[in-house]
DNA sequence: TGTACATCAGTGAACGCGCGTTCACTGATGTAC
DNA sequence: TGTACATCAGTGAACGCGCGTTCACTGATGTAC
């Protein structure tokens, strides 16, 4: 069967959309390539005709990632002044929403401790990314007029992973709920933030 | 062969003490019973004299990791007045030494993100882990005199596994060194600890 | 306009490998007589 | 004191299964003539 010229490419974005949930919510040692397949509607031995192996896959599907989760932030902090886009995304990121749907959410929350036992490449990509969020929040703090923004922000940045991550962690919803909140607070605290209060479009929608 | 009256007692010992090094270096599902086995100096077959399935071992390995993990933390602090304890055991978690010796290290920081993946029992001695450490921080906030120990307690935590999950997830070791020693600046700042200098003894020995 | 052939995304059987688990067996030592 | 037997931690072959990867094949359509 032939198909229109752009099928090959489609297919390709299809594969690593699905490749993507997958990631994140699985980690990338679960994820089965037959699997990705099957969930893209194809059978696994035409997985070869778009990448090379699983581990180029991965490293596809990581960039893939960070470039849809970077539109996300930037779509949530959209038209605020720095202050109100700080005090945003601190509530977009360390939110009950982002903590249930690793799969939409943040690869580096998600993947944080699989990360030293991945591929060179793979990890070369993570660390972009990483390096690009963190200059993404530095920004916002310099504009916001913050003293040292390059640090805050590699202080602030880890402790939002670092709450997404254990709130995640954690079975027991409570004490998920107890760790989520007072990380937010605290970190809204810490930036003087306490009194932007919490729009409701982050939490759902 | 029959063997001494604590001779399998011993053997379970050094299963559990293997299993636990690998546990936090490769995380849950790379552990394998073969390997741990060999590294104990059996066979893989005998295993199941021991522990009656790879998830029963990790249960217990988990236990048997976050018990040794607080009597080290407690060594970190012990005999110091509640603020210098608090700035001990910050220096002593969020440091090069703990990033790098993720085996050793806090199973909180080296499991979190394959946490969600993993069975009931095991989340079950998890959670357990967390709250433990949550309140014995509470407890030194509280001898501090700090508000809400609890909530900062919480708060401070995840800060601090974020630090370490995400300096150790990194390759690139410049990145890694700023993320880690921002997040321990911050943190000590957040609790107006700056002034109590890093003692030496918690990154050698 | 019609026919033979090339193309190539996708198919599905097959491979080798690592893993968790099972199981018949081993063999040194304690115990019954 | 000596002998037959029971015990049981540990051995190692074998199992079924899931996985990444390979490969001969398919078949609809474009192209050459």
């Amino acid at each position: 069967m032939r198909y229109s010229e752009t099928h090959k490419a489609e297919t390709r974005e299809k594969i690593l959309k699905v490749a993507s949930r997958t990631l994140r919510e699985k980690g990338p040692e679960n994820v089965a390539v037959a699997e990705i397949m099957e969930a893209a509607g194809l059978t696994h031995g035409g997985f070869y005709a778009h990448f090379k192996s699983k581990d180029a896959l991965l490293a596809e599907t990581l960039k893939h990632t960070f470039s849809s989760a970077r539109a996300k932030a930037l779509k949530a902090v959209e038209g605020l002044p720095p202050r109100h886009a700080l005090a945003a995304y601190v509530d977009f990121y360390v939110s009950p929403r982002h903590r249930d749907f690793p799969e939409r959410g943040c690869p580096i929350s998600a993947l944080n401790s699989d990360m030293p036992r991945q591929s060179k490449k793979f990890r070369a990509v993570y660390d972009e990314g990483v390096k690009n969020l963190v200059r993404l929040i530095a920004g916002w703090l310099e504009e916001a007029g913050y003293e040292e923004p390059e640090k805050l922000s590699s202080s602030l940045f880890s402790a939002m992973v670092g709450a997404v991550s254990v709130s995640r962690s954690v079975a027991d919803k409570e004490l998920s709920d107890e760790l989520l909140e007072s990380a937010r607070t605290g970190i809204k605290a810490r930036l003087g933030l306490t009194d932007i209060a919490l729009s409701r479009t982050h939490l759902d929608g």
